[in-house]
DNA sequence: GAGTAGATCCTCT
DNA sequence: GAGGATCTACTCA
């Protein structure tokens, strides 16, 4: 099933970010549907949080969706060719968001082999945010679409974690943030051959 | 295996 | 006009 309004509208979005691991996202672009199980995710905590886009309250054209209402997507190019996909968290005009940074495939893998250019399927297909979105065929003009519709959303299929499963680390790629990028607020499952960045992991 | 450079373009200053 | 929540390929060892 859908995941709720009220799973995405808590304050916590670091609990958020981790709860997200194991669940199935969903693309449904054209009548092509796609899924992948999420097992990798970094939180963003709105004002506070240097490594965000929206710290200190900065609000653009292109962070807008992350003021909108919780449930809602957040899509935006980096570096000029990769396309990250965000799920904005808490309730309307709080700027929590949750990276959505790997996949492991489960439906459609032949069309998101396709999309990448790619043969066979291996490890670097959904592996990175840059990647899983291209897979997945989300872009920019999907920014602010709200998850409760049918183009994109996340389901839970009842899979549970245990918490030996789960591990925790710094954030990848945010060294300009000072000292917000030491915080562990990456999750991901272990050892899932899918999950991006190098072996090394904080222990809280 | 580890480190580095280049790709490439939208957004904010 | 500069730089970025990245990825890949290539170098060197």
């Amino acid at each position: 099933m859908k995941l709720s309004e009220e799973f995405y509208c808590r304050d916590d979005v670091v609990k958020i970010a981790k709860e997200l691991l194991g669940k199935i996202l969903v693309t449904n672009f054209n009548g092509t549907r796609t899924t992948g199980r999420i097992v990798e995710t970094e939180a963003y905590k709105g004002i506070v949080d240097q490594a965000s886009h929206a710290f200190g309250g900065r609000r653009t054209e292109r962070n807008e969706p992350m003021y909108a209402t919780t449930g809602t997507a957040y899509i935006y190019l980096c570096y000029g060719m990769h396309h990250l996909f965000n799920v904005v968290t808490n309730k309307i005009g709080i700027p929590h968001a949750v990276l959505i940074r790997a996949l492991e495939p489960v439906e459609g893998i032949k069309i998101m082999l396709k999309r990448r250019g790619k043969r066979q399927l291996d490890h670097g297909l959904t592996r990175g945010p840059g990647n899983l979105s291209k897979a997945m065929g989300i872009r920019t003009k999907y920014s602010g679409e709200g998850l409760s519709g049918d183009q994109i959303f996340i389901m839970d299929d009842g899979l549970r974690l245990n918490k030996n499963q789960v591990a925790a680390s710094r954030r990848i790629g945010v060294d300009y943030a000072g000292k917000d990028a030491l915080l562990p607020y990456r999750f991901y499952i272990k050892q899932n051959p899918f999950v991006s960045g190098k072996k090394e992991s904080l222990k809280f």
